[in-house]
RNA sequence: GCGCCUGUAGCUCAGUUGGAUAGAGCAACGGACUUCUAAUCCGUGUGCCAGGGGUUCGACUCCCUUCAGGCGCACCA
């Protein structure tokens, strides 16, 4: 049963609004004591030319006692409803339990598929704490459009084409180590990558040589594009180790390179509706009409650039998945780009070109460290990934020192801590990254939400069988109330997390589930209570580590079974 | 110069179509383990919501403006 949705029928056969727009205007009141749901009236007042604290007066004296509902009162202008505890608490564990992971799932998305474009690493260019945003935010805003029943095409836009493939072969054949190739790909292709960028300052016969490769590379040459093939391959291979530890998986691979013969098509497009314009030798579509500076397309020396890739990739989606949604996934130094990117095909006639959409997110800053790849001084993400699982894993050995599977565990834990503090705020700001932060395990954590549900799955555990039945009348605490509340609310907060495209809505909500569920475990014996109580709080329990289970892994947190 | 983003407690941040006393976590201090994993829980307090105007019955939220920081502003992606 949707209990708000009950509600919301409640007040419009009271008033004259549709029970859609009652459920938009519908609060949680800011405080439990003031009841389940509020019904904030100040916008009837307008219509009904009212006080809104007499409308809510009149309103609640006209709410009849209900299947539902205990009471609903009046609170200045708000109309405050109180659940019938029984029934919400019954309906909502057994709901869980019922639907176990597909808890929270909503029909929004039936038949219709969405493209995601994310993580999108350029080859041969070491894989970044920098990149950690896209392939986080993407890989979950995807688990979460797929909860929502929405079919999701995850595909990887690698930057896999351009003239630093030129000077990477340029750089192969002159310092090359190959068995350090073999043996860590990216690193090699870096350094002769950075050391090519340094040679050059001293002799910039080496950019010419670098720009005749790509011509080659261009020309269909046999050697260049062996080479290139070599590094894109090499690149994957690489990239998929560091996938594997985020639980992240792609459907496709098409890159930059997949569109270089898909281009033509969009420049006659581009010339039939006499778009294009003569600028500085350069071809531009102009987006003065939006107040935007011009879109080049073509430049001076006829060849294409990123964003003319970018709407042949854009065109070959709509055709190809006949996307409801197509987005991006890019940080916010790019919003000008796809603003200039999504212009144009609106220009080109696209009626979907609104259908697209960039997910912007701040940069990732370290306090003293730079991210520049031609310095060669970055912070890998492997790195990072390893030296949280080596931190987690000293701990466990202090925390839990006869634990059976350390390695398991020091793995989910810290690379979920590092993953939820890229999840926890709102994208638009940037991360400061600190150790600090990340490895502290206490409060808002990956690893605060994880312990909860392994102490939880610890008294399932030691109970054994989980009772078929158990009558929740017994749950009658503020402790229970409040945790039970919150699970009811979870498919609320995955939906406000897609529409949003915020993951942190769910990372959220979860770790106030954990929360409630640490404040109920430690006030109200499970194990120890009587037999009835017992089995209702033993319900209540697998219900709450269901939850937390299907949140952690919509945020691409793997959950322990110990720790 | 123009555009976008950000500015809320000592620190990191929630606060979404304007609405109830502006909330969490961390840090600090004090408490709770013979009892289901103390990576837990409980308690203690601090805010000219960057400043100034405006709209409104009501503004952290909307508009204008100033300041501070970040990111962009055509032949790289």
């Amino acid at each position: 049963m949707d209990f708000k949705k009950e509600v919301a029928g409640i007040i419009s056969s009271l008033v004259d609004m549709e029970v859609e727009k009652v459920m938009e205007l519908m609060e949680v009141p800011p405080h439990a004591n003031m009841g389940d749901y509020a019904f904030p009236c100040f916008q009837l007042a307008k219509v009904m030319r009212k006080a809104p604290n007499m409308i809510a007066a009149e309103l609640a004296a006209k709410v009849q006692t209900h299947a539902i509902i205990e009471k609903a009162e009046a609170a200045g202008g708000y109309l405050n409803f109180f659940l019938n505890k029984n029934v919400f608490i019954g309906d909502t564990i057994k709901r869980v339990l019922e639907q176990g992971e597909k808890y929270g799932y909503n029909s929004m998305g039936e038949g219709k598929t969405i493209t995601i474009d994310f993580s999108s690493p350029n080859v041969a260019k070491p894989f970044h704490i920098g990149h950690m945003s896209s392939t986080i935010i993407g890989g979950s805003m995807e688990k979460i459009f797929r909860h929502l029943g929405f079919k999701v095409e995850r595909i990887n836009h690698l930057g896999d084409y351009g003239t630093q493939f030129g000077k990477l072969i340029s750089a192969y054949k002159r310092w090359v180590d190959h068995e350090a190739l073999e043996k860590e790909p990216i690193n090699e292709l870096l350094r002769i990558y950075v050391k090519f960028h340094e040679e050059a300052e001293n002799n910039p016969e080496l950019e010419n040589e670098a720009r005749a490769y790509f011509k080659q590379l261009e020309d269909g040459d046999k050697e260049a594009i062996a080479l290139w093939e070599r590094f894109r391959a090499l690149s994957i291979k690489e990239f998929e180790q560091t996938y594997k530890k985020l639980h992240i998986e792609f459907d496709s691979y098409a890159g930059e390179s997949f569109y270089t013969d898909k281009m033509g098509e969009i420049i006659d497009m581009l010339e039939d509706k006499k778009l294009l314009v003569e600028s500085n030798g350069a071809r531009i579509v102009d987006l003065s009409e939006f107040n935007l500076p011009p879109c080049l397309v073509i430049k001076s020396d006829g060849t294409t650039i990123y964003v003319t890739r970018d709407l042949a990739a854009a065109l070959y989606r709509k055709r190809t998945y006949d996307f409801h949604k197509n987005i991006y996934v890019v940080g916010t130094t790019q919003s000008l780009h796809f603003s200039q990117l999504f212009h144009v095909l609106k220009l080109m006639g696209f009626e979907w070109a609104k259908d697209c959409v960039h997910i912007g997110f701040g940069l990732v800053k370290f306090p003293d460290r730079k991210l520049s790849t031609r310095k060669g001084d970055v912070v890998l993400l492997e790195e990072v990934l390893d030296e949280a699982v080596q931190r987690t894993m000293a701990l466990i050995e202090q925390k839990n020192p006869d634990l059976k599977d350390k390695e398991d565990a020091a793995k989910k834990v810290g690379i979920g801590a590092v993953i939820y503090t890229f999840l926890k705020n709102n994208r638009d700001r940037d991360i400061v990254f600190s150790w600090e932060d990340t490895i502290n395990f206490d409060g808002d954590s990956g690893p605060y939400v994880q312990y909860t549900y392994v102490r939880g799955k610890s008294i399932l555990r030691r109970a054994g069988q989980l009772p078929e039945t158990a009558d929740y009348s017994v749950l009658t605490s503020d402790d229970e109330f409040n945790l039970i509340k919150l699970l009811g609310a979870f498919g609320d907060s995955v939906k406000e997390a897609a529409e949003r495209y915020e993951p942190f809505v769910v990372t959220r909500h979860i770790t106030e589930i954990a929360k409630a569920y640490n404040k109920f475990y430690i006030n109200h014996p499970i194990l120890n209570a009587e037999e009835s109580i017992k089995n209702a709080r033993l319900h209540l329990t697998q219900a709450v580590c269901n939850v937390i289970k299907t949140g952690l892994k919509l945020i691409c947190i793997e959950t322990p079974e110990y720790m």
